[in-house]
DNA sequence: CAAATCCATGCGAGATTTTCGCAAAAATTC
DNA sequence: GAATTTTTGCGAAAATCTCGCATGGATTTG
């Protein structure tokens, strides 16, 4: 992708607050026309500066009510693994985050079940492996953003 | 709202995965007409069983290409910061996400920013505070979904 | 410095998609 | 099992998006 200006920064923030905003909508805010700015998004799409559209479902629904962050270590002599597990945890529906990172913990996941029994036979299903070494749930009691 | 039937479940994750999934793609895939469908997730949308619809943008394109997850401890004496905590971590734009957490922290964020001086910035200006007891950043290397 | 080229624009026609009224089918209530 | 309510599919109408085209501004080229 080329350069992005101005309209092009406009539009991906209008859009990211609410990508249901039809051309006309867009165009009386950024002062375009309807057709230049769905053009423009159009490109924003084709070029992969929107990754893609999802519908933000409210949580209650799924009554995947309980969340909880894993903080894991693997053991430290199969680096190997990692791509594996990733790809692995990427298949899990469960998991609905999931993040490398560095320091005391290898990855970092965001889990969404229903109930603390679902959660129980995930962690015994996913997290009793021999390259794992060490696992620590934090429960969430609540979320912003 | 009242109850949510499979169609309406089988809706939503499709539309969790692509909101710009059109009604002859949708019914083609749950087995209802077009109008169906659409009717369906019209009042999915309007009873806020789907909250909003968002653009996801690619975050190299924000500049913001570094990712740090951050967890935090309060000093046990001041319950009472932790919904102000809150708060305040929402209306930050580098924190993308917050979570209340149980155990040994009290709060998971998730920080988006430019830089190792952004993040250097805001580390001074938000946790050199007298009711947090502790913060340990985590790097993210690669994140899935 | 003018000519040529390149891009993005607005307009508007055509295509696609969504909304809505309606009658029939399905499900629910009594 | 009849009556009522809800949901469906169909199809027309409305809304929205896509695209070709000519124009105008900016940049490049000779």
């Amino acid at each position: 992708m080329a350069e992005l200006d101005t309209f092009d920064y406009r539009l991906l923030e209008l859009l990211q607050e609410n990508s249901r905003m039809t051309g006309n909508e867009l165009a009386q805010r950024v002062g375009l026309s309807s057709a230049a700015c769905l053009r423009r998004v159009q490109r924003l799409r084709e070029t992969g500066v929107i990754e893609r559209d999802v519908a933000i479902v409210s949580p209650k629904v799924f009554g995947k009510k309980m969340m909880v962050i894993v903080l894991l270590t693997m053991e430290r002599d199969r680096p190997d693994r990692y791509m594996l597990m990733r790809d692995e945890f990427a298949k899990m529906p469960e998991v609905v985050q999931c993040h490398h990172v560095t320091g005391a913990h290898d990855f970092v996941l965001r889990i969404q079940v229903s109930d603390m029994d679902e959660y129980s036979a995930f962690v015994d299903r996913v997290f009793h492996e021999p390259y794992i070494k060490r696992y620590e749930s934090l429960a969430v009691l609540g979320s912003l953003k």
